[in-house]
DNA sequence: TAGAAAGCTCACGTTGACGTCAGAGGTAGC
DNA sequence: GCTACCTCTGACGTCAACGTGAGCTTTCTA
């Protein structure tokens, strides 16, 4: 398929994919005349970079691991990494968890004040 | 307390302070001279305002629900906005879950290749 | 009472993941 | 073969949350 294809199918927009390919994170096939020609594994190849993105985790770093990710293979310096990336995921599900709690007691808070009357801040 | 105390205590930056205060977030007193005053309560808010960022909540939003934060009060669109902040972490979360998933699926096919000897990608 | 340390206000720089525009060529339906 | 979209390559713009440096004033410490 091609890039507006692509995009459709993902979700991501067509400037994304290319800048996806600038970071190496895509090799699409070329036609003749310099098209980009992509297989159907691509919109899974493109959907897990944007889950990893979502991660808060680089293109850089998204790089470092794709091969592993493809073939199933690892060295270890790439292994370690993935390991880090792993523990900063759960860390970050950690504090969100936190944040939500907050968001709950504000949200209480603030639904509590509502049923007695209290008068709200402007917006 | 002034600004570089407030920045240790909190291990926020003195200029990530000042952008704060900027962004309407913060509003200590000012001294004759023109130094910032901090309350011991800039400490709970500075920590606030970080786990809200690490939410992807931008500076306008935070603005926007400080108030009720601060007073337990919330008009019904601020509590509209509480409730999508609050979906929106809810989501961040699941979406980080089936991240580890594929990290946890991409490192045990790294173990496993690792064991069995499989070649590994250059780094 | 000096001088180091901390604070002040501009104001420009940085980084990452794209958005957007220009100008030119490719492709598909009728 | 015409026309309407699609795609191409630069290359500059954007946005948020700060970093950084300059040049100056205030406060603390010996």
């Amino acid at each position: 398929m091609r890039i507006g294809e692509l995009a459709e199918r993902t979700g991501v927009s067509v400037r994304a994919l290319r800048y996806y390919e600038e970071q190496g994170l895509l090799t699409p096939e070329r036609s003749e005349s310099g098209q980009r020609h992509y297989s159907d594994k691509a919109v899974d190849r493109v959907r897990l970079i944007q889950h990893f993105y979502a991660a808060g985790i680089s293109s850089a770093a998204i790089l470092e691991m794709l091969p592993c990710v493809v073939t199933g293979e690892a060295s270890p310096h790439v292994l370690t990494k993935l390991h880090e990336h792993r523990s900063s995921v759960v860390r970050q599900i950690e504090d969100l968890r936190g944040t939500l709690q907050q968001l709950d007691a504000v949200i209480a808070g603030a639904v509590r004040a509502h049923e007695s009357g209290v008068p709200c801040p402007p917006g």
